[in-house]
DNA sequence: CGGATTTATCGAACAATGTTCTATCGTCTG
DNA sequence: CAGACGATAGAACATTGTTCGATAAATCCG
């Protein structure tokens, strides 16, 4: 979306003779913790110990912590890629949009850690660019102009992004150390916001109950389709059918 | 958007004596140190220099880290709310809320440090609450059921903090060192963009010449308004004019 | 007034982390 | 076999946030 960082160049050897160790393994291991315990898991000592080497042989497979998470990231978006590539493909390039929004979207879930690395790792290159590539090829089945179609593609992603890093965040300690479910963490707020003054706060005190039985998913649907909304209203609406629930 | 994160409770002296430094002073310094060089430059150390007191001095305003960020976001939003309070208002609910989002946009913008405790922030209190509440109210002018309105307003802020964000990202070295401007930066990779494989990458080779002279401001706009586009056919399109360029 | 309590300050010490550096080992290659 | 290179290991360093105890200054209280 933005712009690049400067990356490493690709040291990995050519024929892997026998090393106890590769780039593809480090990395493996590197989204392994990530996955575990999230974002500040990762660090080189763990990743050593996991690796059963020492803290400086990371550094022969990577330049730098940064360049570790943009290859995790790169990593795992490889099979994200397979699966967006694996949907089937309808005749409104919209709907497939969504699809594939989604499929981003429950990726992103799964793994809250790519949220960050997604927005930091402005090196569109890699699987991260075929991504972009791949959801831009639908609004070529679009009635509209390139800088249409430019700003359609970052929209999207930005919605899924955008939704889903604020899912990322850790929640606080209460919730995960279990003394205190996720449902009465949300009601306690949706408390404080129902016993605000109405007269002052009529929007907050209203949706206090949606805040409570609040989903994130629907959320991010709701999100995406009015975005995608008003995407289908600016390519004319013509194009494919029109309600889509 | 999400849930908050447990608080410090606000042990400021009630009659402020003859206190050398103030909680305010505190927000004041970390606020200026933020702006003068991001998000690195803040450490407790520099802190400590900057107001000529010592590093533990520090905690005795603020319990940590994350609360010194919270507060100074908050510090920071309190301006902006007032900013967004000045705004005249219209009859037509949507092209408020484009403003006020708009408003929202260049102030993160200005503080490209926001965006990232934007998200992060999830406390929503204080300021950052009556920011919310004010875009929600808008949402009650329109013709929406109250599940629309929680999600009309998430999605707006989605957008601006999720574009805001990833501009947020501080540049690559060689764009801030001042060896290579932002033009030749972005026109670096559109020429590698360029030069994809039309067959294999149709969207983004057409799309190379966009993301040269792309600006931020613009993509940002374009996503709001998709958005909003969507909300007013949503509230039935009958409202306000529909055509607002 | 004088001790005790609260308020506020300071900087040394600690633990964790990313990164650098040097020494070393093994496997090819000539 | 000797040197080069691929690869590894871990000690050392600088920089973080954070904790702690010592201590001063203000305030209160009897």
């Amino acid at each position: 979306m933005a712009g690049p960082r400067t990356r490493a160049v690709d040291r990995r050897p050519p024929g892997r003779r026998r090393a106890s160790h590769s780039l593809d393994a480090v990395l493996t291991a590197a989204v392994e913790l990530l996955d575990e315990a999230g974002d500040s898991a990762l660090t080189f000592r763990a990743l050593a110990a996991r690796l059963g080497t020492g803290v400086g042989s990371i550094y022969w497979y990577v330049t730098s912590k940064d360049d570790l998470l943009d290859r995790a990231t790169d990593h795992v978006l490889a099979g994200v890629l397979t699966a967006v590539e694996g949907q089937p493909g309808t005749d409104d390039p919209i709907a497939d949009l969504r699809v594939m929004a989604v499929t981003l979207f429950d990726a992103i879930v799964d793994r809250p850690w790519l949220a960050a690395y997604f927005m930091r790792n402005t090196d569109v290159q890699g699987n991260s660019l075929l991504l972009y590539e791949k959801l831009g090829q639908q609004t070529l089945r679009l009635d509209l102009t390139p800088k249409e179609r430019f700003h359609a593609v970052s929209a999207i992603v930005g919605v899924v992004v955008g939704t889903a890093a604020d899912l990322g965040q850790d929640p606080p300690e209460e919730v995960v150390s279990g003394a205190v479910d996720r449902a009465e963490f949300l009601a306690r707020y949706a408390a404080t916001w129902r016993a605000a003054d109405p007269d002052q706060f009529p929007f907050v005190s209203q949706i206090a109950d949606e805040f409570a039985g609040h989903d994130d998913r629907e959320q991010f649907l709701a999100a995406l389709d009015l975005t995608l909304a008003g995407l289908r209203l600016q390519a004319g609406g013509e194009v494919g059918q029109p309600g889509h629930e």
